[in-house]
DNA sequence: ATGTTCCTAGAACGAACGTTCGATAAGCGC
DNA sequence: GCGCTTATCGAACGTTCGTTCTAGGAACAT
């Protein structure tokens, strides 16, 4: 009964963002943590990854762990919520200042592959264990999501609104989605493109399709020689 | 030892497709235990779903379970190897005597998307169940994998070929895999178009983007209203 | 009727699960 | 030195896991 007490107090003490490089010495500990839990759920899964394994890979005691936080349940929800909020965050930095809608639409694309692809660990987790969270925790991540979604609807419409364009929304914006989400089975650092270079050939794909030798139509104009990515 | 060697041969007894409407009681019976299988793990995971989930699904003895087929890890097995192997056959039956490259991609996509909806739950099983085969097992489904994305491939190359164009096959191919695997995390049938207007809008998309108003550039004409499917 | 094969179930196996307990240092204001 | 918080541990809790043992009813051939 004392120690549920100490226990709860506990894991509810950290500051909101969790793994900040500064921050109290619970939070770094829990950082790292968190860090390896990341690495632990991509291998194994969620439900196939146990305390144990945890307790392996941050070579810290099983009961040690419950200092920091008090499920599994909710070491997920902290993994997940610290992901999708940063993405979101990073995104409405660089949305700021830019108005052409096309150019937006790239830069939402860019800025989903460049945390996948320097996090993909961590977003694999995001992905893959979607359903698992129960009510209170689920909801919660269910909520960015959907302000996440939101924001890339309202980037689509704009162009639509722009180009005068006629296409249901949603389907565009959930193949979006598909295209760059699907990357954390396929991507491999050693043979694939970068985040730049990927985010360029998708927008191209998604706004002008493969038909179009793609390159010219739009603001930018740059275009990389094609024949550095092996294709296997 | 009597009852391994009984219950061994009986396990490898099935002919090779199994849910098979006719078939031996053997057969028809484990074709209905795969189809419960089925469906539990599509909602709880593979490693979330326990043989007594599976046993009340089925409304069969744990024990008696075990009498048609040897493991957990098996009967995952023969959903995924029967699952893939019908889109497999279905694609080679459709593509049989069509010429046109861009028809023929859009066979592909309209063959994969109206499995994938037919059989949701099972495409969901091999889809979010990709990694946990072990060696024999998990090699056997990766190369129908890989034999199924090397058509893809390959019509994709055709259709660079006779338009003269350039882009990585390889982005392009994952890139459209992604669009279309990904339905099996947002459809609603109640909410969605089926699996024909969505081939068609998701084929638009992959081969002429969404910039272009897409519609009249292939050799295929037909549109829809457009304002039929609601977007949330 | 009798023997054999097919099919099913209750009960149990050892192992692993997520979680909690009580104990114990180390650091620090007093 | 004492008392309090912080941080960590080994050991165990009760439960559930995948799997197997044993036994016996049903179906059918002889």
């Amino acid at each position: 009964m004392g120690s549920a007490t100490r226990t709860s107090s506990l894991s509810g003490r950290s500051s909101a963002r969790v793994p900040a490089g500064q921050g109290s010495r619970f939070d770094r500990r829990l950082a790292k943590i968190l860090q390896h839990a990341t690495e632990v759920f991509c291998d194994k899964g969620y439900e196939g990854a146990s305390m144990r394994d945890l307790s392996r890979a941050s070579r810290m005691s099983l009961a040690g762990l419950y200092y920091y936080f008090d499920s599994k349940e909710k070491l997920l929800y902290l993994i997940q919520k610290y992901t999708f909020t940063t993405i979101l965050e990073r995104l409405r930095v660089r949305l700021e200042g830019v108005e052409d809608p096309e150019q937006r639409v790239r830069i939402f694309i860019q800025n989903h592959l460049e945390y996948f692809l320097a996090n993909q660990k961590a977003v694999k987790v995001l992905s893959h264990e979607d359903d698992v969270l129960k009510n209170g925790y689920g909801s919660e991540i269910a909520a960015i999501k959907r302000e996440y979604y939101r924001i890339c609807l309202e980037l689509v419409d704009e162009l639509k609104r722009e180009q005068g364009l006629e296409f249901s929304s949603r389907i565009a914006v959930l193949s979006l989605f598909g295209m760059m989400n699907w990357i954390y089975t396929w991507h491999n650092p050693r043979v694939d493109a970068d985040a730049g270079e990927l985010a360029r050939e998708m927008g191209d794909i998604f706004l002008h399709g493969v038909c179009r030798g793609h390159g010219g139509s739009g603001p930018q104009a740059k275009r990389a020689s094609g024949s550095k990515v092996r294709v296997m």
